[in-house]
DNA sequence: GATAAAATGGACCAGCAAGTCCAGATAACG
DNA sequence: CGTTATCTGGACTTGCTGGTCCATTTTATC
């Protein structure tokens, strides 16, 4: 009995590149026209294989794809913002903040009213655990890089260090998904800057001292 | 030929009722466990209705019922955050914010991993644009609801009067739909709770005057 | 109480999308 | 090279779900 190549992980060069096609044209597909009315067919007719490939490398059918498509999504977030939050000495000036105040909302901007990681956790998120850590995991991440950064101002003092610094962090990161969640559904990014601009603008406000 | 009594809106008290109920049972399947996975037969069947009753009280079929859903969501949105924000003369102080806090905490705390109205929004607001004028006319009078009461505390001098009222309103709403649908996907409220805490923390600290 | 409109029950249909299967091509490896 | 494993193509099955249809019962109205 052969347990197959996917499921255990040999894949040749070529398994792997047609493996990752496929997680790169659903995620586009999604991307695109959302998650609910994606089907494996039109995934399987725009990246050029067929059926019986996406079954052979997500032998979990359409759920194990998501999740596939879900961590590449959660990568990329992060991603985007890496030369930003760069874990060593980023976020250390307001310029800088306001550099990745502009980078999330360009972002979100351009991904206009598609999040796709947003639609997988809402469609396939809560249920599964697995989804479920996935999002646990990136929010961490990313709430770790913003905590850094606060604290960074606070020990130069642009930041009132009575402030908890991971409280913070979780309000930032709260203001970003709900202006994003704002967005896809009026297309607007006034919610999402209105809430990045406040927040920052109020903790700047507080500061002891205030250079750049 | 007959137009039918529910497109016409000619409809008997039991016809009403019963199309109520289809409404409040559905919302309740959706609440519970998803519009995607919640099938209109799942409806018939909490309702004790028949397909026949769907169809006839909502021609449009399963996007009118949801539409309806989503409308009678978006009223309770309001109705469980009215007594707090009562168009005149509330959230006029601090306290009272702090009452609405609560009330929006333990509203969503209550609902735990299930926002109806994003999950509709999610699933079939980008799309119509019926549904987006729904999203859009919420978030509306919510925002309105919110300025005066920013408003307020600034002409009582507990709020900076340089800060603007409506931008203010529209992040305290992002802090809240961000916070929630982290809420929905890890269960927890800590961000909720973290994202209106500090917004309200700042914008309590930069009060020229701080009374009560 | 007769007549028309509305309300209800439930069998039935059609389409679609996930998932299966197997035959054949291609690559790995001794 | 030959053998074995991986990779690919695509027809086929199956189940579900939204939606239709019509017969029957109930309610409104005069």
């Amino acid at each position: 009995m052969t347990t197959g190549a996917a499921a255990r992980g040999r894949l040749t060069p070529k398994g792997a590149a047609t493996r990752r096609r496929i997680v790169e044209g659903a995620a586009a597909e999604i991307r695109e026209r959302g998650a609910a009315t994606t089907t494996l067919d039109d995934i399987r007719a725009r990246t050029s294989t067929s059926k019986s490939q996406i079954f052979h490398y997500f032998p979990g059918g359409k759920d194990e794809l998501l999740l596939a498509v879900a961590a590449r999504e959660a990568e990329r977030v992060l991603e985007d913002q890496q030369p930003h939050l760069d874990d060593l000495g980023r976020l250390d000036t307001w310029q800088a903040w306001r550099d990745w105040r502009d980078a999330v909302v360009r972002r979100y901007e351009r991904q206009g009213v598609h999040c796709p990681l947003g639609v997988l956790i809402t469609e396939l998120g809560r249920t599964t655990p697995a989804a479920q850590s996935l999002t646990g995991q990136l929010l961490a991440q990313w709430q770790s890089a913003l905590r850094h950064g606060v604290r960074r101002m606070q020990d130069s003092g642009r930041i009132d260090p009575e402030l908890d610094a991971d409280r913070t962090a979780a309000a930032l990161i709260a203001a970003v998904q709900g202006g994003v969640t704002i967005l896809m559904s009026t297309g607007s990014t006034a919610h999402l800057e209105a809430a990045l601009d406040t927040t920052m603008h109020l903790l700047r406000s507080r500061a002891p001292a205030d250079p750049a």
